[in-house]
DNA sequence: CTCTCTTTTTCACGAAAAATTAACTCTTCC
DNA sequence: GGAAGAGTTAATTTTTCGTGAAAAAGAGAG
């Protein structure tokens, strides 16, 4: 698993030395030059881990931190703080706060690669992946689906599926975001065995639309992707 | 990706029936009339299917098949037998002989290509492609991808790409540093078989860099190497 | 430095391909 | 016998592609 990283920082060359390092180390790096960009990009994204530092224009550092703690599904991402000040009570301040680990300026790459490294170790430990065999329900957006009673619900509203389009949706939702070809569907919901067009993905999928989607032609949940198949959309916004 | 199948049958009309609905399907069709004509062609190519009749003059079908299976190079492409006869007996041997799937004669088309159609899935999932060791993200500056969704992030903010650019774009990223020329990305991208001017890779590259590069003029990501092709800017600053 | 020839970039538009949807058939299950 | 679901086909709509030509940029000679 190739991690995500968040660095908040807004000197150009703190910011290169930093994410190419990361990138050599094979992390994904998100970029935020702001506070406010970067609590932006928390809609959205959720990285693995925050490098952040205290010295930021507009928003305080040390305010991002407590705010991004504010938000319940971050609230336990590791936060590493970067400060010019090694001063105690920043160090402290910062501890307090929520952030897990604390460097100062100037700081030396390895370190923090290997605290880096020492953070997502932690965090993996103490929150193991989800493997309930299989999560009982899910819910994106206005969709909530409950795979033990088989019961789809959108806006509240209990939706009649039939059951390929309930395979379907369920396939989806198990595999959010991943794209799947015409022929990977069809081996995954309908089963190897059977003998269809692969066309028929695209009408059991506009039949599906049809019953959650808000807008079917701009498709808010099952989203195709020209030329290649179709995705469940799991992006937060 | 075009699948390439070969049928081996000696009734001309059968040929035809076949050929030119595996063609209209988009498969290319190679023919054997006899048993014989099919075992030599087998030396040259490897077809990605085979269809073959069990009726043959010459060698007896069955037999081909045997010989078929015994040569390692070809003991995994999958085999679909016709045979006029709906004795079970048939059914069984073909089966035994190594034969994928089966149908009597008269077949419905229809059923013959949806046949076709799994046993290419299968044999697909059976034998998933060998560069299974990419990784499922890449990033680097600005920009990171992600494989599985298909998804181009620039800045933090998504980008939406045509099928080709998706293409190129993901070629380049993984295989950055190293120039192609525009018949390379045409080979490597658009598929060998695909009869387009190279000048079309300039137009394809200039939409790409307007989505993604900054300033198009001076592109960080997608280099030209004048002359010669292009290239996936790898270096650091 | 300027002129000229070559190569690349960009644009606009018709052609082609892919996706969506409606309509119809066939089967199954009450 | 009819309602419901699934699969197919074909018509329609949407999206993407490819081309030629003009504009821009680059290379090289004198």
């Amino acid at each position: 698993m190739q991690f995500k990283i968040l660095v908040v920082d807004d000197e150009q060359d703190i910011i290169e030395l930093i994410s190419s390092n990361l990138q050599r180390e094979g992390y994904t790096v998100i970029l935020a030059m702001t506070g406010e960009e970067a609590l932006e990009l928390l809609k959205t994204t959720t990285p693995d881990l925050i490098v952040l530092d205290l010295m930021l224009p507009g928003i305080q550092g040390l305010e991002v931190c407590r705010q991004i703690r504010a938000l319940p599904e971050h609230a336990d991402i590791p936060i590493l703080i970067l400060s010019a000040k090694g001063s105690e009570v920043d160090r402290i301040l910062g501890l307090e706060m929520g952030a897990d680990d604390y460097m100062t300026k100037p700081f030396s790459v390895r370190e923090l690669i290997s605290r880096i490294r020492a953070a997502l170790r932690k965090s993996a430990k103490a929150h193991p992946p989800k493997k309930t065999a299989h999560e009982r329900t899910f819910s994106h957006k206005q969709l909530f689906i409950d795979f033990d009673k088989y019961e789809v619900t959108i806006k509240n509203k209990k939706v009649e599926l039939s059951p390929i389009q309930t395979k379907l949706l369920f396939f989806f939702a198990k595999n959010p975001g991943r794209v799947y070809s015409r022929d990977q569907l069809l081996d995954q919901v309908w089963g190897g065995e059977v003998f269809v067009t692969p066309r028929n993905v695209d009408v059991h999928i506009s039949r599906l639309r049809r019953l959650i989607e808000e807008d079917p032609q701009n498709p808010a949940y099952i989203v195709t992707v020209t030329s290649v198949g179709y995705k469940f959309d799991d992006s937060k916004a």
